[in-house]
DNA sequence: CCCTCTCGGTGTTCTAGAACACCGTCGAGC
DNA sequence: GCTCGACGGTGTTCTAGAACACCGAGAGGG
């Protein structure tokens, strides 16, 4: 009847929704095969419409908690098991250990509302605040990476305080708020350097470049940091050592 | 006021709707960074509800075709692919597995001598004679990458009659000469397309870039193969998983 | 000149209801 | 005893409309 879009400022509901039924699913109420109430029994409980109700198992079946089959149910699906081999080295940028001289500059830190992409990795409802962190790297005085950083309101509070010049943001974040960095996913794409970025690591406006966007999650799974790295092309290289195992067949 | 569901036997129309926009933008009708029609506009002319094109729109955003921006509008994306790193050598398998489309185009294969570079990777002296192979990689008709290897000359009076539109080169060295690839280094640069790698791949020169160059060893850790590919950057990314262990050790 | 604030356009969230489509089961018929 | 068709339950697709939320641009104030 009213189409009310959104009553409170917070989440849209169907984003709370799906938070309610992933806690159920993590603290075991809802065990794994197990079926979940019918989509109209759970939507009339959640005081809400089916289609909304229908919006948030739709986000819970995209991170494949659930799966849901036609005409038999929607079902807790099994924890997907992170077959994850090969322990991955770290960017070659440990140019530490040849010896080079590295240094962070502090550009900037401020709070802001965080563009779309960044909100959703840190899953942030829009609106939200964040301390964005800028920062440049310098390897023998030459910048070398630019660097921001997206850190949860609630955790740049406590955040603001450290030196981050000096001190590496993980080691702020456990040694302020015990928060340890258990997993990161990360995207690097090759792009073309802004205005902006090309000023601050003195390249040209439209030099090739390294975009790395990465999400870090504590130990609990829930994302803690979201960092955008533009690094240029002339200056940086990833190198990896890859091993096949066993040949199969 | 029908709310039919479905009445013909077909497909959901909100499929249809999402394979007639698959279609224009494939066929270019709608083109990168393309802003599409307004929703409303859309729905109308599609003749359905806002609800029903949103959830078209909602498949072409999972797939990565468009992207949709609060305020803004909604864009067709850049063509791009998630990849896992780790997985770069079994190209065509996964890409295949997420339903697409993909071919090998032979472009050239003859011998020649290689430039420095190439020559000291594969530890050869200067003047020596390698088989070069240069292949497109096309996803969907749509070039994604273009590959030049190089082989020693013993190797590649092997090879040359391998049909490698078809074989994977890793493949065919095993079959052909039983030489099983067990490491290899890679190095990944951020560069700008050249005049030859723009033609190929469809890009403007001087579009950003992915350069790999890679060297294979087989199982005696003699250098068999020289791999240097061009993906730009427009149409892939690196993504990966990290797990940062316990603080072992 | 710069900052702020309003405004129109665009995507987003939600409602209330209806008609399907798919699945397993159970009973009638062979 | 076995098969097939109806049935109730469950997920799916769709409608028509309304109220937000977000963004960029342009008008007005400092």
């Amino acid at each position: 009847m009213n189409g009310n879009g959104r009553v409170n400022g917070r989440l849209p509901r169907y984003h709370q929704i799906a938070q309610a039924l992933r806690a159920r699913i993590r603290e075991g109420t809802l065990r794994p095969g197990a079926r979940l109430e019918t989509q109209r029994r759970l939507a009339t409980s959640f005081g809400v419409t089916l289609m909304t109700l229908r919006q948030a198992l739709e986000l819970l079946e995209r991170e494949h908690l659930i799966s849901r089959r036609h005409g038999l149910g929607t079902f807790v699906a099994a924890p997907s098991i992170d077959y994850d081999i090969l322990q991955l080295r770290r960017f070659a940028g440990d140019l530490s250990a040849k010896g080079e001289h590295v240094t962070t500059r502090l550009l900037a830190m401020r709070f802001s509302t965080p563009d779309r992409l960044v909100a959703d990795a840190l899953g942030l409802g829009p609106g939200a605040r964040v301390l964005v962190v800028a920062r440049l790297r310098l390897v023998d005085d030459h910048p070398m990476s630019l660097q921001c950083s997206f850190l949860p309101a609630l955790i740049g509070d406590e955040i603001v305080r450290a030196d981050l010049a000096r001190t590496p943001l993980h080691q702020a974040l456990e040694r302020t708020l015990g928060i340890v960095v258990g997993r990161a996913h990360e995207t690097v794409s090759a792009v073309r350097l802004g205005r902006r970025e090309a000023r601050e690591l003195g390249c040209p406006v439209g030099a090739p470049a390294f975009e790395s966007e990465r999400v870090s999650f504590d130990a609990a799974g829930a994302p803690v940091v979201f960092d955008r790295v533009f690094i240029p092309g002339d200056r940086f290289r990833i190198t990896r050592e890859l091993h096949y195992e066993g040949a199969a067949s």
